[in-house]
DNA sequence: GGGTCATTTCGACACTCATGGAAATATCGT
DNA sequence: ACGATATTTCCATGAGTGTCGAAATGACCC
């Protein structure tokens, strides 16, 4: 995980709207939301929502794909995760670490196969 | 830690500037750094840096105390690890984390006191 | 192919942010 | 009190962001 693509995951989600969709993708899991229902959960309009939600895609936070008429989004796991770890290894104080952990996702496929995860795992 | 503080973190660290300046006082630890060595390390003029130095403190993510003419800038880590911990928590998925962990710094003394703090810490 | 539903792109607007020179403020040593 | 040092505040400027109505695109069904 290179710090630009930390930089532009925290740019993506310091913003009430897209921390609120990132949110609720998370919430959803794999299978995801439509874009609609987004927009209606959150109350937000068609163009604003899809303004965010591009902004996510950008990031790498989120993945897109289609389901007949619909477009439905769905939190990339393994990215949120490889930005906690940026933080935690680089943000949090490299020395005093000893014992303290933060409970994380388990690793998505794609995490746990190849794609080096720099973000060293305690092992309890 | 509420979402409001989470974001305004987010906001502030969301910017390569600010991002540095905050690395370099981690790896500084608690003794911190004066402004105008901070400015020095990064190469960035006094007036913009000082203008990043009071988003980070309004964000809380630093403190600032004085130290005869300098003013000494160092990481609230105890701020930082709340954030990380509610990224963990509401950002990475609740169902599928059992075993996984980020290790993260100790906590604080005022976080291991008061301070309800919200991220269960995994018990390895 | 025309109608309809779901979503995006375009365009415009107000607003906020990052930058740095110049002036102001705070602290120290003499 | 004065000069030097450290840092902030003030100000102007250019760039970027969030919002949303209206028009365009893509996909389905008959």
């Amino acid at each position: 995980m290179e710090k630009k693509d930390v930089l532009a995951g925290l740019a993506a989600l310091a913003q009430e709207t897209r921390l609120d969709i990132f949110r609720l993708l998370v919430e959803a899991g794999p299978e995801g939301r439509s874009a609609g229902s987004i927009a209606e959960a959150l109350a937000v309009a068609p163009a604003t929502l899809s303004f965010h939600l591009s902004a996510l895609t950008n990031a790498g936070l989120i993945l897109q794909r289609r389901e007949s008429r619909s477009l439905i989004y769905s939190a990339d796991f393994g990215r949120m995760t490889g930005i906690v770890g940026f933080l935690s290894e680089n943000c949090c104080g490299r020395s005093a670490n000893a014992g303290a952990c933060i409970p994380v996702c388990a690793p998505t496929p794609e995490a746990a196969n190849g794609e080096k995860t720099a973000s060293p795992r305690c092992g309890c």
